[in-house]
DNA sequence: TATTGTTATACTCTATAACTATA
DNA sequence: TATAGTTATAGAGTATAACAATA
């Protein structure tokens, strides 16, 4: 018999699974909307911060998905003007990905929507004084040492 | 112009998608060791709670998958012997979705683990006296109204 | 030898629409 | 007519392993 979760430990479990696959969904559904999936649009926010733009190792690692993987949505997101490759200057393997102007655009487009979106199902629906208790917890829990 | 996230909700934001990623991810992986993926180990889990098992329109509302995709997965698990489909003695056309013994036993083979894992990564990490706070507030996220 | 990135491959999962059968 | 469920289909996405080129 192992120790079993009690109820405030359990509801804590469920109430994260259920909101985060509730704002994950809704964002996703919104995403959609602009042609993006999370994923495309982790890479080109990624991107966007970074002027010099970044080796596909290093992005993939960040994205959390396999090199293959991100190759393929390299290339979904190249075909469409999004994103460019440029050799590295640094080394001759390696290739940066970066943000075109259109890519830069359509994040822009979809970002009023996106923080629109987030303030109505989560940060609305916490007390103000709650917030910075949550983020705190949260960010434990998301701490790099957390396996 | 739009109103922009603040940094507090921005980081609740950033955290809440981290942090749900991040418990997704391990338990994901745990349960790939038990040969389950996630949707699977939810249909078992919820037709464990229920003796008289479910109708499949139902189970896929709870589930938040179409019922193209329930009939996919209700046929994996039924080829494993995890489930079985009984008919419905009060209407012709249904079926209902009952867990069989070997089914009840897998999750009760996965549980313990999954229950360390979730304390290990998530309960353990918030302190004792924000849990009840931490509830709270992701219940309100994860409220039926939302959206 | 190790690392960067691509390619080829195979697989899992999903939604959709058309369909059957019953309500 | 409407609903329960299955089937067929097509598409998105993913990981893996083999590979080529460079470090």
């Amino acid at each position: 018999m192992v120790d079993l979760l009690n109820a405030t430990e359990l509801g804590v479990y469920f109430a994260l699974r259920r909101a985060g696959d509730l704002v994950q969904r809704v964002v996703a559904e919104q995403l959609r909307g602009h042609g993006l999936s999370e994923v495309q649009f982790t890479v080109l926010a990624q991107l966007s911060a970074v002027p010099q733009g970044l080796g596909m190792s290093e992005l993939a690692a960040a994205v959390v998905i396999s090199k293959g993987g991100l190759t393929y949505q390299a290339k979904q997101l190249e075909a469409r003007g999004l994103v460019e490759r440029v050799p590295d200057p640094d080394d001759e393997r390696a290739a940066r990905l970066v943000v075109t102007d259109a890519g830069r655009d359509l994040v822009d487009a979809a970002l009023p929507a996106h923080v629109e979106l987030v303030r109505a199902v989560l940060i609305d629906r916490v007390g103000q004084q709650d917030l910075e208790i949550l983020r705190a917890s949260l960010d434990r829990v998301a701490a790099p040492s957390n396996p």
